[in-house]
DNA sequence: CATCAATTGATATAATATAACGTTCAGAGC
DNA sequence: GCTCTGAACGTTATATTATATCAATTGATG
């Protein structure tokens, strides 16, 4: 079983995340460039802000980030940045959370499935076409066509369990 | 293929809608007694509105229907109803659409899986085994404990399709 | 450089949800 | 029956998330 499958994964405490963000903001200037879409500064700088937390942002947090920018910013103004990444696939919406984190693959179309640690906050990314598969074909058993899935699994990752089972025993 | 798995379809346009309310509000009572959880006429009254409704209802849907009754309710009142619904698996609080509807396999411990059709706001429940199970597996795979799983699929269900086709061609 | 559409600014408000504290009520033990 | 207690509910206030609307600005294009 490889991890092909994942699009983004929990970082380990030490990653280079400057260079996580470099690479998420390149890859999706160079998708808005072979799209003709505009990646205006203000929608770099929220998906900038997006990666740089690296855990699900709701959107008055952003709204607060860009006024410590020095930026004057009202809702509409993050709003409508979230809806040009989310729509373009750069950013999803994480309904259970009423939050957005950064696509691990944009440029793909593809429903995300989200891993969300209730202990770390961090969400791991999958864009698995076995569970996809599964759900449109059990939609589609009962004649319904499928548009798009919403998969958001809540628990515990690796690093996280390994910590609270050191705390007890084990 | 059977759909043993589904846990509640969509009803065709003249189901004896009233027979539905009357089984699904049974069914709780029932549960509450073996469970020694109190169904008072408040919460009684927020699940059948939810029932009768058969669509998604959201909280303030509900809050405006406990003030037809003649009843005074702000919303913790309906909030409070919903939390002790939803806690006991009596009612799923649908996360894409910050909306809550009757569960069909009330006593049964299970995560829920929703086709939500976008024709007519009518909502299926799947509790299928085979999904929740693939999910669990690959999330497995990748050092992750599931705790709950929140799967939401938005379409068509056949009677819309069935109707959108006859305007068209076909 | 004129024009049109897309983007952003700015104000207001809608929709969803919870905090906090007081009151009432149902059941347990006396 | 009486009292105690905790759960449920009432009530007021406020937090959080999101959208409607219209004006100003900017950027591409002829």
């Amino acid at each position: 079983m490889t991890d092909g499958n994942v699009l983004s994964g929990f970082k380990p405490g030490g990653h280079d995340h400057e260079a996580c963000i470099a690479a998420a903001l390149d890859s999706v200037s160079a998708v808005c460039r072979e799209r003709g879409l505009r990646l205006t500064p203000l929608r770099r700088r929220v998906l900038e802000l997006i990666w740089r937390r690296h855990m699900p942002s709701g959107a008055y947090d952003l709204l607060d980030a860009l006024r410590s920018d020095g930026r004057r910013a009202d809702p509409p103004t993050v709003y409508r940045a979230l809806d040009f990444l989310v729509e373009n696939g750069f950013v999803h919406r994480l309904e259970s959370l009423s939050a957005y984190v950064g696509c691990g693959g944009p440029g793909r179309e593809h429903d995300g499935q989200f891993l969300i640690c209730r202990g770390c906050g961090q969400v791991a990314e999958l864009g698995d076409p076995a569970i996809s598969a599964i759900i449109r074909e059990k939609a589609h058993a009962l004649g319904f066509r499928v548009g798009g899935q919403t998969v958001e699994v809540t628990g515990t990752c690796g690093e996280c369990r390994g910590r609270a089972e050191g705390r007890h025993a084990s």
